[in-house]
DNA sequence: TAGAGTTTCCTAGGAGTCCTAGGCAAATGG
DNA sequence: CCATTTGCCTAGGACTCCTAGGAAACTCTA
């Protein structure tokens, strides 16, 4: 048999991705992305180890890409300019790319996003974004978990086509943002 | 053949509901829930159409049952009181019903939600909340949007044990929904 | 109460999926 | 140039969704 197809395990990975992007995450399957190659799906095998395996490798090279934008987004920002970039820089990944999104949902065992390379470098971006509200331990956790939860839940609800009302979610973004500014802002000192 | 399970609609979406929270909503398929049955898969499909219409009964019924929630915390609450009530028995909920909850995330065909009975109540609780605020349109929709996305994201971060610090989620949760509090509290009037 | 009709569940089977086992051919390197 | 490694193959089992058609259990009516 001629022409082999030159498969990696990053190739594969992308090729998930993409189809994530495509498709929706729950339609990456190892016999779809096999067919995206021209090859038959017990051939990937040689390359992931399951379609668990693919997945959670998928969640965790799209959250690599997040983070890029995201830091990227926050050069040279503080304050409520970081806060804005931030949030835009989020929203935008995500519905760009509703798949690779998706897959960052993905629970995994204890220690597996380690073992396949993920960082931590989203945590540390909204962290230092917080201390630049003067936050401190433990408000700069409970606030980072409000972040992440607005944000994120936003995003989901939105490409869900969540949001009925009539007023784009657009409309909405800048005004959801300025109230997690002022939230924020208003952080009690002392806990 | 003697003996006959006894199904409905009612009673196989309530089983695929038990389903989700025991094993993930992911995991509810229409083999699984006619095991539970003692019925061959075949025999479902007398009562739901396909694997889609029993998921999407799912999350109607859910949502119906966290709506009820809801509106039976709030009562007789009102300002922050009520804010907290409907974020503890928000939470309460998609902790306690896991696979329910997720159920909500489906996304469906427009027209599809109402046409299996599906209600507002949800969101018709949370502008009656957003009102005792003094929010008018469209803040209040900005504004609903908000906690409905702080709320979920954070609910589901949490379950899938996404918060990786050491502080509980539960320690959190208190101080977001206070931060909430401020972030309505401080609402810019005319927009 | 007996027959007719409806409902409920069955068997049978096709198509798609995940995954394993074992094999041949292409690339690589001594 | 030959041996080893690598990449993709075929074959096949188990499980899934779903359709078609049949038989048994209920229900209704004369």
């Amino acid at each position: 048999m001629l022409a082999r197809a030159g498969l990696t395990v990053e190739r594969v990975v992308e090729a998930a991705a993409d189809l994530a992007d495509e498709a929706g995450f729950d339609r990456v399957t190892v016999s779809a992305v096999a067919r995206g190659f021209g090859v038959k799906d017990a051939s990937l095998y040689s390359h992931i180890r399951s379609l668990q395996d693919l997945r959670e490798r998928v969640a965790v090279r799209s959250a690599g890409e997040l983070a890029d934008r995201v830091g990227a987004a926050l050069m040279g920002c503080s304050g409520r300019d970081a806060l804005m970039a931030f949030a835009d820089a989020y929203r935008t990944f995500a519905l760009a790319h509703p798949g690779r999104y998706q897959a960052q949902q993905l629970a995994m065992a204890p220690g597996r996003w380690a073992e396949l390379g993920g960082d931590l470098r989203g945590i540390e971006a909204t962290y230092a974004l917080l201390r630049g509200y003067g936050l401190t331990e433990p408000a700069v956790t409970d606030a980072a978990r409000l972040l992440r939860s607005a944000f994120h839940g936003f995003v989901l609800v939105e490409s869900h086509g969540g949001f009925l009302a009539a007023r784009s979610p657009a409309q909405s973004w800048p005004e959801v943002v300025d109230a997690l500014h002022r939230a924020l802002s208003t952080w009690p000192a002392g806990a």
